[in-house]
DNA sequence: CTCCAGGCAGTGT
DNA sequence: ACACTGCATGGA
């Protein structure tokens, strides 16, 4: 394994997968910066963190310990072929934040304070309806949902400490639910819209592997057709699901920050600011997004008030 | 109690 | 084009 400047080592034991010398990674930024609802925090020390996540059908339990990660009861088969994207860990992202840096100097603090998360692909049905049930909800109330709906409709993938976990149902298990069977799952307005996007998935009018060779911009226009989805959540599975990574997701956080960083205060039309990031951060738009969000979260910047200087 | 949450669609100018 | 509002639900 020769990319992310230096080499990472692939390791295998009885029965986990353990890489060394991981670069630029850490997973708890990676998890918990809100692209991700299926994750569970195990253990976290100062030997490291621990998770079990849900994914493609799949439980992982995973461990970070400085630069070494664990993959426990994975075949190499496995990593290969599924959690190596999934954590987009084949990506140099040394050479990401430097070229992003190279042209903007403003994002230096945001980089480097979250200088380990990556960009998520995870699988796109999973992505599409939780972004679409994300809207105006807090991040722990849509991981209640998105588990309930697991709990309820999926199936079994995998047991820890005698807990069960729940893969996300696939379309074709949930086209026969109705909607009011997902106002029970407390989706309130949201209803309408998954039954909306599931149809069209079922219909073929939504296809990931149409949607992965168009551009962005077909991609979001296409996404759009769902009701319930528009332009932030377009964005959001363009990146976090397509990998797409011109997308640049503008939601309350980001389009603060980015006021306070380019706008000076000035309140400013979200489509405004999508097209002023699509302009500066090019195809690096998506992973610049990740810095300055979670970073924005973190420091609680506030829209009445400057909280901290940005520069 | 009120206000807001990783927004969006519908309605009115 | 643009601004304004209702929306289900839960947490601060």
């Amino acid at each position: 394994m020769k990319k992310n400047g230096r080499k990472m080592i692939v390791k295998k034991d009885k029965k986990n997968v353990i890489l060394e010398e991981v670069v630029d990674f850490d997973l708890s930024q990676t998890l918990e910066c809100g692209q991700c609802f299926r994750y569970e925090k195990i253990s976290q020390n100062e030997d490291g963190c621990e998770y079990i996540i849900v994914a493609f059908n799949k439980m992982l339990r995973i461990r970070q310990s400085n630069n070494r990660l664990i993959f426990f009861d994975t075949s190499i088969d496995e990593y290969e072929n599924l959690w190596k994207d999934y954590f987009d860990l084949d990506n140099d992202y040394d050479l990401i934040k430097k070229s992003i840096l190279k042209t903007n100097k403003k994002l230096g603090m945001a980089i480097k304070d979250m200088s380990g998360v990556r960009i998520l692909k995870q699988e796109f049905f999973e992505t599409l309806i939780s972004f679409i049930i994300s809207q105006n909800k807090q991040i722990p109330h849509i991981m209640k949902i998105v588990e309930m709906i697991s709990k309820k409709y999926g199936s079994v993938c995998g047991e820890y400490k005698k807990k069960k976990y729940y893969s996300f149902p696939s379309a074709d298990v949930l086209k026969n639910v109705s909607e009011q069977d997902f106002r029970e799952c407390k989706m309130g307005f949201r209803a309408p819209y998954i039954v909306d996007a599931i149809s069209k998935v079922i219909s073929g009018d939504i296809d990931y592997d149409y949607l992965s060779k168009s551009s962005i911009d077909e991609a979001i226009e296409v996404l759009m057709t769902i009701k319930g989805v528009g332009s932030k959540i377009a964005n959001c599975v363009a990146l976090f699901s397509l990998h797409k990574t011109e997308a640049f997701p503008v939601d309350v956080w980001i389009k603060r920050i980015m006021i306070e960083l380019y706008f000076d205060g000035e309140d400013t039309d979200k489509r405004v600011i999508e097209e002023f990031a699509k302009e500066k951060f090019g195809n690096l738009c998506g992973y610049a997004q990740q810095y300055l969000f979670y970073y924005a979260r973190k420091n609680g910047i506030n829209k009445k008030k400057n909280v901290k200087k940005w520069a």
